[in-house]
Formats: C-alpha cells, sequence, structure tokens
DNA sequence: GGACGGCAAGTTTTT
DNA sequence: CTTGCCGTCC
C-alpha cells in the first residue's frame, strides 16, 4: 500500500489516508480524483475495513467497473469482491429487489425505460380523451419525473396547491391525474421508472426504520463520486444512509454540474458543510491532464459564472499549443475539416485513431461529422444516440423475455401481443386494457381467465388470447432449466421474430436479424461471464436489469482504436489527447432552450468547461456559418463562449470569407482532399447526400504527407475497418461460432460488419461492436 | 384485422 | 430529412 500513497502529492494523499468522519473532495477538472477515490478505499481495506461496509456510488457503470478492476489489482480480486460500487441506479435497484415485498412490488419487478414511460403516459392521455397537444407525452413524463425526483408523491402534490395552481396556469388542469393513473399502472404492472428507483429507496427507508437501521449498519463507510450532479432523491439517501455514522466522503466539481435537467442540484454540493458537522474540506487544485495553455482558458471561460466554489486550477504541465479556432461554411465543411485535421495529425504524429475525439451538444450533429470521416476512412465509434438496447427489433425480444419474467409488465405485453401479427388488434388490445382496469387485474390475467370475464370478443379471437397466454407460459417452462441464451434463441424462433424480420429481404430486415443475432451473441457471452462469478446466477432476470440500466458506454471494450464521437455530457469523466469541440454556435451551444436565465447560461458554460478540459494536449473549437436543420439550410453565429475565452490563449485560423476567393486555399475549406494519393486507393464511396456539400466536389490536391508515412489503418481496398487489427484473411475465434475466416468487411463506424466463415456454422455476418472476436491467425 | 401511404412533428443534454 | 402516427382501403 505504501507504494501506491506514495504516488500521491499531498493534496491527493490528505484526503486518501481521512477515513472517518464527513468529508468533501472539491476535485478540479484532471486532478485525479478517481485515483484519491481508488486509493482511499484500498487504503482502508488495507487498515482492517470489511468490504461489506463499504459503499461507493459512482456515475457510471463503467466507471465502476474499472475501478473496482484496479482496487483488486492492489488487495485483491477476492477482497475486492465484496465491495458495494455502481450508479446510484443499480445499487438501488439491488436493494429494492431484496425488499420489494415491504412496498408490495415483486422482487422482479421490471425496469421501464423512457420509452416505455412514453407510450404509456400517452396511452393513458389518450384513454383520458385529453387534447394530445395540450397534453404532450414528453412534456407529462418530464413534468412527472421532476416530481418523483423532488420526493412529490400523488398525494403531496395533491395537497399543494402551488403545485396545482402551475399545472392548470399552464393549460394542464389534468396533469394530477395522469401522474395518478401513470403511477397506478407501473404498481399494477409491477414496473419501476427509473426516477422509482431512487423514490422508492427513499420510501423504503422512511417507512421502514429497521430497513434502514440495516443499511446504515451495513454500509459504514460511504463515497459518493461526481457528488454535483446527485438530485434531491439522491440526496436524500445518502443523508439518510450515513446518518448513523458519518462516515460520508464526497467528491466532487461543481464546475462540472451538467445535469440539472434530470434534477441534479448543484445546491447539494455547495451545501454539503451545512449539512454534518466539523465537514473535513480538500481541495485537488492541480490539474494533471492539460496544457497551461488549455487549463488557463478553461479557467478564463469558468470565471464568468457567479455560482460557485473558489478554486484556483493549475498545472506544471507544459505552455502546450493554442486551442485552434475553424470557422466553416457549412456542417458538412466543419465535418470534413475536422476529418482532415485529424488525417492529418494522425499521420505527422504517428497517432492511434483513440487519440481524438470529437464532442458535440446534440446527437443530431454527429452526421455531417460522421459523413466526412467516412469519406477518410478514418475508424470511428458513436457513443449514446440510439442505444443497441432501444432499438426496434431489439426491444422487441427483451419484451418477450420480461413478459417471461414478469407478466404483468403491460408494456412489453402490448408491445409484443400482436407482433409477429398473430390477429389480436388493438380494438382487442383496447378492450383488454379497459377490463383489466374494471378487474384491477393484470392484462395477462384477464386473457388467462377470458371466459370468466365479460370480455366481449369472438370465440376466434378468444382462442388467438389463449394461444398467446400458452406461448408465454411455455417460456416460463423453459426458463426454469434453459439459460438467458437457450431461452432467447428459442423465443426468436417460436414467436416467428426471426421469421418476421427476415421475409421482406430488405436491408432493414437484414440489419435487424444481425441486430438480433448479435444480442444472441451478447448473452452467450453474459451466461460465459456469469459462470465465473460466483455470487451471481446469471439468470434471465439479472440480464434483464444489466441491459436495463447499461450505457452506450458500458458496452465499449476499450481496446478498439477508433476516433470517438460523443456528446459532452456522455464525455464527462473522460481524456483525450486531441479534442474538438463542434458546433459552437448560438443557439446551439448554447442552446436555444437554455438561455432564458443565468442559471441555465451557467450551466451551458459549464458544460463549455467539461467539454474543453477533456483535452490533454490539443483543442479545436469550430463552428460553422450555416447548419442544416430539418433539411433546410439556416444561418448561425459564433457562440458567446469562443469570446469569452481570453484572446491570448487562442489561434484564430483565418476566417473562410478571405479564403473562399483563393482557389489554392479553398481546398482546404472543402477539405476534400485525398490522402497520400499514390497509395492509397481510395474506398468505395459512399452515395453522397443531397445538399451544398456535395455538389462542390473539389479538384484533387496532394496532401503535405511525409513519403514515408502510411496510414495507420491498414485498408486492404476495402471499406473503412471499424476495428483496424481485423482484415480478410483474418483466422479468428468467436465464442459461440468459433474459428473462421474473414471473408469480407463493411460498413462503417459502429456498424461495421464482417462476414466470417465458421467452421461450425457456415458464413455469417457480425457487428464489430459487439462481436467479441479474437484474432488468431 | 392488417397493409400501405400520407402527413405532421421533431433536436437539448441521460440513469 | 427522418420517424411515428393516423386514416383509408382491402
Amino acid at each position: 500500500m505504501e507504494k501506491y500513497l506514495s504516488q500521491l502529492n499531498d493534496a491527493q494523499l490528505e484526503p486518501t489516508i481521512q477515513i472517518d468522519g464527513p468529508m468533501i473532495v472539491i476535485a478540479g477538472a484532471g486532478s485525479g480524483k478517481t485515483r484519491v477515490l481508488t486509493y482511499r478505499i484500498a487504503y482502508m481495506m488495507s487498515k482492517g475495513i470489511d468490504p461489506f461496509n463499504i459503499l461507493s456510488l459512482t456515475f457510471t457503470n463503467k466507471a465502476a467497473r474499472e475501478m473496482k478492476d484496479r482496487i483488486a489489482s492492489i488487495v485483491g480480486a477476492s477482497e475486492a469482491k465484496n465491495l458495494w460500487m455502481g450508479t446510484f441506479h443499480s445499487v438501488f435497484a439491488k436493494i429494492l429487489r431484496i425488499e420489494a415485498d415491504r412496498l408490495g412490488y415483486p422482487s422482479n419487478f421490471t425496469i421501464y425505460d423512457t420509452q416505455d414511460s412514453d407510450r404509456l403516459i400517452a396511452s393513458i392521455i389518450k384513454e383520458m380523451e385529453l387534447d394530445k397537444d395540450i397534453y404532450k407525452y414528453k412534456q407529462v413524463r418530464s413534468r412527472i419525473s421532476s416530481y418523483k425526483n423532488s420526493l412529490i408523491t400523488v398525494r403531496a402534490y395533491f395537497q399543494n396547491a402551488e403545485l396545482i395552481e402551475a399545472d392548470t396556469m399552464a393549460r394542464r388542469p389534468r396533469l394530477g391525474d395522469i401522474y395518478k393513473e401513470y403511477v397506478e399502472r407501473c404498481f399494477k404492472a409491477g414496473a419501476m421508472d427509473f426516477d422509482d428507483l431512487l423514490l422508492k429507496t427513499n420510501e423504503l427507508l422512511t417507512r421502514f426504520p429497521e430497513v434502514l437501521a440495516k443499511y446504515q449498519n451495513r454500509f459504514k463507510y460511504i463515497l459518493v463520486d461526481e457528488y454535483q450532479d446527485t438530485n434531491h432523491s439522491q440526496y436524500l439517501i445518502v443523508r439518510a444512509l450515513s446518518d448513523k455514522f458519518q462516515n460520508i466522503c464526497v467528491v466532487g466539481d461543481d464546475a462540472q454540474s451538467i445535469y440539472a435537467f434530470r434534477g441534479a442540484n448543484i445546491n447539494n454540493i455547495l451545501n454539503f458543510q451545512k449539512d454534518y458537522d466539523d465537514v473535513k474540506v480538500f481541495r485537488l487544485e492541480q490539474n494533471y491532464r492539460s496544457t497551461k495553455n488549455i487549463v488557463n482558458a478553461a479557467n478564463s471561460i469558468i470565471d464568468k459564472n457567479q455560482t460557485k466554489l473558489e478554486k484556483i486550477v493549475w498545472t506544471a504541465n507544459e505552455e502546450g499549443a493554442k486551442i485552434k479556432v475553424n470557422r466553416s461554411l457549412t456542417d458538412g465543411d466543419e465535418g470534413r475539416y475536422v476529418a482532415s485535421t485529424i488525417w492529418e495529425t494522425k499521420m505527422q504524429e504517428q497517432l492511434p485513431n483513440s487519440d481524438f475525439a470529437i464532442l458535440y451538444r446534440t446527437n443530431a450533429q454527429s452526421r455531417a461529422i460522421e459523413d466526412a470521416l467516412r469519406k477518410r476512412d478514418i475508424p470511428y465509434r458513436i457513443y449514446g444516440g440510439l442505444s443497441f438496447y432501444q432499438r426496434k427489433e431489439i426491444k422487441d425480444v427483451l419484451s418477450y423475455l420480461r413478459l417471461i419474467i414478469n407478466p404483468a409488465d403491460e408494456e412489453a405485453l402490448k408491445r409484443v401481443i400482436n407482433f409477429p401479427p398473430r390477429g389480436i388488434g388493438q380494438t382487442t388490445v383496447d378492450k383488454l386494457i379497459v377490463a383489466a382496469n374494471g378487474y384491477e387485474r393484470t392484462i395477462f390475467e384477464v386473457m388467462k381467465n377470458i371466459d370468466k370475464t365479460n370480455v366481449n370478443v369472438n370465440s376466434g379471437t378468444r382462442t388467438k388470447l389463449q394461444n398467446f397466454v400458452t406461448l408465454i407460459e411455455s417460456f416460463q417452462v423453459l426458463n426454469q432449466t434453459a439459460d438467458v441464451f437457450e431461452l432467447a434463441e428459442h423465443v426468436t424462433r417460436t414467436t416467428g421474430l426471426i421469421k418476421e424480420f427476415n421475409k421482406d429481404g430488405t436491408p432493414e430486415g437484414v440489419a435487424r436479424m444481425e441486430n438480433i443475432e448479435e444480442l444472441l451473441n451478447g448473452m452467450k457471452d453474459f451466461v460465459e461471464g456469469q459462470k465465473e462469478i460466483a455470487d451471481t446466477t446469471g439468470n434471465l432476470a439479472e440480464f434483464l436489469e444489466d441491459v436495463a440500466l447499461a450505457t452506450d458506454l458500458d458496452a465499449d471494450k476499450g481496446d478498439a482504436n477508433h476516433v470517438a464521437l460523443m456528446t459532452i455530457h456522455l464525455a464527462k469523466g473522460l481524456e483525450f489527447p486531441y479534442v474538438f469541440i463542434v458546433g459552437l454556435e448560438e443557439d446551439l451551444f448554447p442552446s436555444a432552450m437554455s438561455m432564458n436565465t443565468r442559471s441555465e447560461l451557467e450551466e451551458e458554460r459549464r458544460l463549455f468547461y467539461v467539454a474543453l478540459t477533456r483535452a490533454e494536449k490539443q483543442a479545436y473549437l469550430t463552428y460553422a456559418l450555416s447548419r442544416y436543420r430539418w433539411g433546410k439550410l439556416i444561418d448561425s453565429e459564433p457562440s458567446r463562449f469562443i469570446e469569452e475565452i481570453d484572446e491570448q490563449y487562442l489561434d484564430i485560423v483565418t476566417p473562410i470569407e478571405e479564403r473562399r476567393f483563393n482557389p489554392m486555399l479553398s481546398a482546404d475549406i472543402f477539405g476534400d482532399v485525398e490522402p497520400n494519393k499514390i497509395r492509397y486507393k481510395p474506398a468505395k464511396q459512399p452515395v453522397l447526400k443531397k445538399g451544398s456539400a456535395a455538389k462542390k466536389e473539389p479538384e484533387k490536391f496532394q496532401v503535405t504527407t511525409p513519403k514515408n508515412l502510411k496510414p495507420v489503418s491498414k485498408t486492404n481496398g476495402n471499406t473503412n475497418l471499424f476495428d483496424s487489427k481485423l482484415v480478410v484473411g483474418n483466422i479468428v475465434k468467436h465464442i459461440r461460432f468459433g474459428t473462421g475466416e474473414v471473408l469480407k468487411i463493411e460498413g462503417a463506424g459502429a456498424d461495421t460488419k464482417a462476414e466470417i466463415n465458421f467452421q461450425h456454422g457456415g458464413v455469417k455476418k457480425l457487428l464489430l461492436r459487439f462481436a467479441k472476436l479474437e484474432v488468431v491467425g
């Protein structure tokens, strides 16, 4: 342990060896807070504290996993295994399953994702015959969500005249009724939404003192990372659990609070010292990540905010290059600028793709960037956006599985009761819902006892309903003996899901088939993985929970060599040598939705601060004069955030208007130069989208690349390789299909697929993003 | 009950 | 430009 502690500076060492009592670590960006957290836990264990008594709450499951691995490497895997570590949502979902019956929930409750909530709310609005233009389901959902995060239950809502007044004034007098119905329907379906995982935990700890005592005694030491992003609900859970022993350590940076929209309350961190007695305060102010230029520029930005804790982030690192600011004509040009800059830097410095990240404010911005990267054969991966588990075909499969575990799950049932089509139409489903509400039973129970009900359906439909019940029940029987993978394979086959997606032969259908295939592969991995961990059973319920709370970041293998594309929110906690922050335009960043109040604007500014401080060596800021939005070109002006940076840290690239008339320079503007023209065979170019950019295909210019440099990624005449390591002819090993030869590689980025001829199983097309392939030759 | 085509709406950010 | 929803016709 000593040798690890000696790696820390004085400021880091102090909080690391401070074990007892309440404490806060205010950690500037890049100041090594993860290291402090990790070593602190290892240190605690080395002092004889039972890992069983330590609870560590992180912001992502990936962070938890990495930290646990690191701790395991210091103190040993068998010790680290007993640590409770994870996100608020995953930790308390586990506790809720243990204690569920106290709250009247089954322990196998479903976790509704946002899409499930949306659908349920939309159908309630429809059932109540309300105007869907006034009661927009997304707005209603976010309203309900913020109530839950503030611990305003339905009962509390109806006792609060102000809230009712506010919603009535907003022309939504029935909001409380929708809220009530939504909560009841979730309860009846044995389902909790994301907010419930926190709200119900609070209910559990408040209503049952013996449960509170149990977990207080269990979690004698509590650590909370990213404390600035906790909401009121989370705050109360932490307070309750730490109340007895007061061994609470929170770590965070108020300057990086960026989740107010989902209820995060920056006051939690600002007021921490008032919440506990004798709080010890530590500050980590030395930045180890970035150059002086980046650190100073970021400081000059955050200085503009009024609401903040005073701290001075500094670095002993080198001065570094100035931040490059580039203006483009359109979003397409912006993409090409980014792509060509990455390509040139990569060649000149001989860098891996994974040294680069492109960050944006909204997911929709990724498309123009993608197109440019694809044209340059630069491997990339998009994080976030529509995640794998939210795709239609995946949700369909998962819905069947959810029904096996919990037949009360109304949203899952509505999704698959007639998909693939089996003659149970909307009219019938509506009747079932009405009957279920009337009898106060679940839809599944009504179907099962259809003969004993007064549901008015003809005998043909009756049989179809009973057949569906029998189908699900047969799956339940199989679930007693089969593992997740075997079960899912059986389900996709017998329900006809596979056939359904296979039948049309359209590219979409084929893609969907392949996604289902990958889901099955993922299940195989899960089953294999669980076998190695003794304390878990690897059953279907656990798989579904993992999936419900997984983020796109969690699926990352971490070793792949690609440029990362993601929103700034998702980039929090990560770092990259080269960072591009794109779309720095008014109304986009800062967002038009967030310029009404000072606090909203300050949050946008903190977001910009987070973006800038991801960069280690070099940051690029780009903006476009016009941008496609809904198919139309709209004008934009540079973001105020660019001006707010002290100019001495900026390198403002020549404005584009001056260069437009210089034909020699225009190649740069459009960036469409062919890299390494001599040796490089351009790949199949994707069909260009309509738009001004496409029309102006420029002349091909030679890039000034040293001749002895070869592209880092070997293209082999094929289109872009997702993982540069894999080429045609490779012999690979797959967990399910065994050994095979790579025949073909196609697609780009997250959708890159390889066609592989397996010795057993024949030719398969696999998504590289999910297929865990081992190159063996 | 199901398939297909037309039209409106949507882009903050996520566990 | 996309996606999802709704209405029409078989």
